[in-house]
DNA sequence: TCCGAAATCCGACAAAAGTCGAAGACAATG
DNA sequence: CATTGTCTTCGACTTTTGTCGGATTTCGGA
């Protein structure tokens, strides 16, 4: 814990609000930042919750997540190394719209929300990042919005595979992302998507492997979609 | 058209981004307005397409939508008079994520990027209250997201009836409110939507009219939803 | 290497939602 | 006041999704 100063500078750097700043600037940051970890599984906060600092993930993954009394849970998205979180929680007095949890070890920076603001403040560039960064996930969730209520599991999933398979048609599966979790980020239970799965494969698309999924024809998963998907 | 300036002043005021705003700068403001009208049913602006200016509703609603090939339709929000859409088209590069369409005859006036910029640029407060406005829209979109991935299609009618009803249990109908918009809105097909109205009147816990639907049964209502609700 | 917990898979079933054609009610228009 | 077109409703059916018990596999730690 706690690390080298210079490290800690490094690592702030690559916060795109704070790109360019003054090594001082930078280093009363990394002077204010308080470290916490949570153990996987565990909650970071809670929807509701008025968090005020901005969150920074330094090592780790954590899910944004809605859930219902049920149980049943809809991820909002995940977040990894080097990113940031609660960016609205930190500007305006609002409670946060979804809860967080750790879904492995995981390292947290939290930056005070004085301090951030004095940086932003005086730097109307990197409010304006903030605001990219907002938009982004404006889009995210309209994108979210009109997958889970004008197309079926099947699309969802092709339209994931395709999007996270790199050249090779490869998508590698990270520890914590189990079946469940992909699931629940594409709106449906486990089992739906086993099946899913099941039947594209069955369909000689893909092939799916305990730590990857190959996409045999990527044609093929495109066509099962072709007309269907804006 | 064009109407008094004394009056386009007033109503730029209402804009909370223009609160407090000299006479003079809301003059400017005002002399940069360009007037657009729409009929019924026609496209402002389609998702993708970068949009640079404000948006303003000077007269009549319209809705932001996504749609799918085959012609379904999800309703992100409407808006009404006094309210302002595109804000993240106008400070950011980015395209539309929605699609814009006017459902009654209605009236815009386009505020151009530069002079919004100008103002903003200007007034930091300014410039956070979009930010609120984005926060409110991302916490909106988290609610619909849950919504959609969650609950049924009743419980969504539920909370709807429950929060858009004044004291009285009383919901008054827009004109432009059919079923169908309202069935859009919910994620869902006018025929599903028809069908929960009827189960919920059958059972006595409203009655729906065609200007207005009543809640007989507030607490009958609640309770068709306790404990499967957030 | 072995054991227990977690993850996955399967088949069958239940529930929810979508779809379609047609009929009926209503409202705007001429 | 008649008519035309839109909105709403209905019943029957299909598709999609959710759920459940239990079998099976995998993986991490003892």
């Amino acid at each position: 814990m706690g690390g080298h100063v210079s490290e800690m500078i490094d690592q702030l750097r690559k916060i795109p609000y704070f790109r360019g700043l003054d090594e001082a600037v930078l280093a009363a940051l990394a002077a204010a930042v308080r470290w916490r970890s949570y153990e996987a599984g565990s909650l970071i906060f809670f929807q509701g919750d008025a968090m005020t600092s901005l969150y920074h993930i330094n090592r780790g993954w954590v899910k944004a997540v809605r859930t219902s009394p049920q149980g049943r849970e809809q991820v909002l998205r995940f977040l990894g190394p080097g990113e940031t979180f609660n960016e609205v929680g930190m500007l305006i007095e609002q409670p946060s719209p979804a809860t967080i949890i750790a879904m492995e070890e995981t390292e947290i920076w939290l930056i005070p929300r004085e301090t951030v603001r004095e940086v932003l403040a005086a730097r109307p560039a990197a409010l304006l990042r903030v605001t990219e960064n907002m938009a982004e996930r404006l889009a995210a969730l309209v994108q979210l919005v009109s997958d889970l209520s004008l197309y079926t599991v099947e699309m969802r999933l092709i339209r994931w595979l395709l999007t996270a398979s790199d050249q090779e048609g490869m998508v590698y599966r990270q520890r914590w992302a189990t079946q469940a979790a992909l699931a629940s980020h594409l709106g449906t239970a486990p089992d739906v998507l086993s099946r899913s799965l099941r039947l594209l494969e069955d369909a000689g698309l893909i092939e799916v492997h305990r730590k990857y999924i190959r996409i045999t024809d990527r044609a093929g998963l495109m066509a099962r979609i072709e007309g269907r998907i804006a």
